[in-house]
DNA sequence: ACCTGAACACCGTTCAAGT
DNA sequence: ACCTGAACACCGTTCAAGT
């Protein structure tokens, strides 16, 4: 009996799987190979490399997170939750992080970039202020979840109460009164979620330029 | 004759060079152990593991990178260097990138907390506010390499003028009217660095904040 | 204390060969 | 066209042994 001939989004499927379960730093090529009854080499038909395999797969996962809010939103609700949205998802799989600086953007990315410029012009930007926008939103999103993956902040579970983070224990080693008094509000902020940080701020900039130009 | 015993930190600058060379992902402790002349196994006296030696070379790369303006600097000023300073630091040795979301913060990322939250508060702001503000320009500089890593630009030369960025080219991807009037203003904005898109922005924010309470 | 040698259990990828 | 098997050139890390 002939195998039917596997397509390009079985290996992607297959992939996200095995991120699902195991973290994007423990994909391979074999691994997803042999969950597909395959050889490793099956799959350099279907992709040059390995990053190309994960691009793809990156690429399905924004798809599959959806993060595009309801249209009838006002736009700084919508822009916010655009950006909680980016934040939310990468939160629940966090595995990526360390590759958001190496993933290309793909075909999802550009949906959700034209969604985002839409609803900006609509809302009295100009395109160039709307694209900047974007991208700002983009990187504190990106940003804030690279802070929270750096606080040793496990995927799922919040952190026990009682129980400093990493972050604020290594600065606290060497510790003088300055440090002392900076830490529990270091510990206090870094315990609300990170999008909260910047996202506000950058909304309250835009909501100003917006004003000043009308 | 003995050799003389190897200290943490001659592992660590091994390690510097190795990354400055080949960049981090080609980093091995079998590469740093060759360099020092000495068998891998060796280091794991010294580092518990392969994170531990990056968290430490990561540490000496920010020590090296001297971020801290002058101290005669207004503040606006003095918080636009910083975070440039980070941006400029990092986008100089980009292999760094898609491992900043996995790496703690050491020692001397706390003097440069240290030194951003005293500048804030002397210029008027709330303890509260000047740590919000500082992890606010912590992301913005991480998300604004990332986004400029994704962007395939290479570390040291910029992009031809003729070419479009790997990130437009995909955009332009079964483009329709909205993306081709999208995509030169995105490239516009993306040949610009990075850092520009979303500091400013913050800094106003700030800015406003401050003259509101006062 | 610090270092070594050999081994284990993996990797991504090439290449020639199969059907 | 699509897939296989064997091989190459690597990895991080463990463990028992050396000095």
């Amino acid at each position: 009996m002939t195998k039917p001939a596997l397509s390009r989004s079985a290996y992607v499927d297959a992939a996200l799987d095995i991120i699902a379960e195991l973290g994007v730093d423990k994909l391979s090529m074999r691994k997803v190979a042999t969950q597909l009854g395959v050889s490793p080499m099956a799959m350099y038909k279907h992709f040059s490399a390995k990053d190309d395999l994960l691009a793809a797969a990156f690429d399905a996962f924004i798809a599959r997170a959806d993060v595009i809010p309801s249209d009838d939103l006002p736009w700084e609700q919508w822009v916010e939750q655009a950006g909680r949205g980016m934040y939310l998802a990468l939160c629940a799989e966090m595995s990526w992080v360390p590759l958001l600086g190496s993933l290309p953007m793909g075909k999802q990315a550009a949906t959700v970039t034209d969604a985002f410029v839409k609803k900006l012009q609509l809302a009295g930007f100009k395109l160039d202020q709307a694209v900047e926008a974007y991208y700002a939103v983009i990187q504190i999103a990106v940003g804030a979840v690279c802070l929270r993956a750096s606080l040793g902040i496990a995927d799922i579970r919040t952190p026990d109460a009682g129980e400093l983070s990493s972050l604020t224990q290594n600065y606290l080693e060497n510790a003088d009164a300055a440090r002392l008094t900076i830490a529990p509000v270091q510990e206090a902020l870094l315990k609300r979620d990170q999008i909260d940080i910047a996202l506000p701020l950058l909304i309250e900039a835009l909501r100003a330029r917006l004003k000043r130009q009308s």
